[in-house]
DNA sequence: GTGGTAAATTGGTCAAACCAATATTTCTCA
DNA sequence: TGAGAAATATTGGTTTGACCAATTTACCAC
């Protein structure tokens, strides 16, 4: 049986923290290349599979990327660096996304009643701002834009209601949709109206809080993730019909030699 | 400049999938002992350091746990992975804990409400189980073990809510609170009689579930959050008090030798 | 210049050995 | 006989050195 005494320091772990504080420092900026691992070895004084299972933490946490005889290199979005584990389990379990779906109706219901509760002077003004932008990118064709706009508007709302794990919370969620959807989904062209809408949801919302209407704000949030939701409903049966090859990872390997 | 070609498969990467699928597929149970290194190394016919690779991505992900001497062990309740960005920030920023109760408020009352209506008799079975042990654990002194018995008990109405984020995130943050209250007010013995009124709260949320009585458990979990909001409020005021030494974690380390 | 080939760079993997903490067994002594 | 201590085995932690494979860079012929 597993005792709980305190756990020895591991060098690897030291390694992965001073890592970790050069990146988040700056001194190490994202896009930015590591040291080879033979230099970086000599200069942080570990051996080589050292710092390698060093870098192994800090990949699988999504903060930096390898690549055989490329090098390593710091990721360019650490904002993500907050999610990759639900990316990861909402790859493996689709039917993760309804939970995900209702999860956010709640999440962004409480977000805009509070955000017309709380919204001060300077957060109405973001707020518009964000709500022009998508407005304007909901006519341009670019998904990569929309998506960025959808963000920063629902993100505007959560740090309206001034609750830092909501608004934090809201966004994240938001973009791990986002990236699941383009990622199953593809263009998700499907949608015919939906664009006017989507759009008229979004005023609704928006009027509803900065007219301080803390139940109508709720309600609007709340429909907006229901039309979402229904909407990726009929896609995903839509899509259905195209072969829906499993696709199972072939998580096995074969090594080149064998002892 | 990188180049965004595919990667490449690396083994570990290979070696961890296949550890974690065992992991989530069961034949791996939290709690259990994974073969030595040598051994797994052996049977999944890689060399030492690319296991040991695979296990650091594993580790850092929080699903597995190794002990020098020891063996490498299957972490018990794998959702206190999802939320180590929170711990680092909560410590910075101390005035996060009303958001984290404020959050934790609307999350606890879903919870408890969707619990009322989608429970079924595992959920319920599950859900005794914890309660009991719960009011068992009241009766001691060993705070670790109230934490883990509370803990077990919201993430058991969490997992009775059918709703995988809402259930790991009830139970990330609630972990993420018992730590920081630790970490920040010791041993907290300065509620008197609290203990007494905390059972009711719980015996109130169990009993609305089990009635099925979706708004009752939901008030009932909120009135819990009060209470224990209310209740922070006054020991950290009644704390203040005390010197607040920041303590900034020193992460280097002296490596053993150099060449 | 342009294109392709050779060389250098760099991450990926393996092998064997030793260290250090832990777990297990064995022995000793009361 | 039983409890505690010492010896042993087990197991993760780390290092060294070597070789492979992909990428990048340098160079040369055309």
């Amino acid at each position: 049986m597993p005792s709980n005494k305190l756990q020895v320091p591991r060098i690897s772990d030291a390694v992965a923290a001073s890592l970790e504080r050069r990146i988040l420092e700056g001194s190490l900026k994202p896009g930015d290349r590591l040291p080879p691992e033979r230099e970086l070895s000599i200069e942080l004084g570990v051996s080589r599979p050292s710092l390698r299972e060093a870098i192994q933490k800090l990949a699988s946490k999504g903060m930096v990327q390898s690549r055989q005889g490329g090098g390593t290199y710091v990721t360019d979005r650490l904002e993500s660096t907050f999610f990759d584990p639900w990316q990861d389990m909402m790859g493996a379990h689709p039917n993760l996304r309804e939970d995900l779906l209702e999860f956010r109706r709640m999440l962004e219901g409480q977000a805009a009643e509070w955000a017309a509760e709380r919204a001060t002077a300077a957060d109405l003004t973001r707020l518009e701002q964000t709500f022009v932008a998508l407005a304007n990118a909901f006519v341009s064709d670019d998904l990569d834009l929309r998506s960025k706009a959808d963000i920063a508007f629902h993100q505007a709302i959560g740090e309206a209601s001034h609750n830092v794990l909501l608004g934090h919370l809201s966004a994240a969620l938001l973009r791990l949709m986002h990236d699941n959807i383009r990622l199953n989904l593809g263009e998700l062209k499907s949608i015919p109206a939906a664009g006017t809408l989507l759009k008229s949801q979004h005023t609704a919302i928006h009027d509803a809080i900065r007219e301080r209407k803390p139940q109508a704000a709720r309600a609007a949030a709340e429909t907006h993730i229901d039309f979402v939701r229904e909407t990726l409903a009929q896609s995903l049966r839509s899509a259905a019909r195209r072969e829906t090859a499993e696709r199972r990872l072939n998580t096995d390997f074969s090594p080149s030699n064998n002892s």
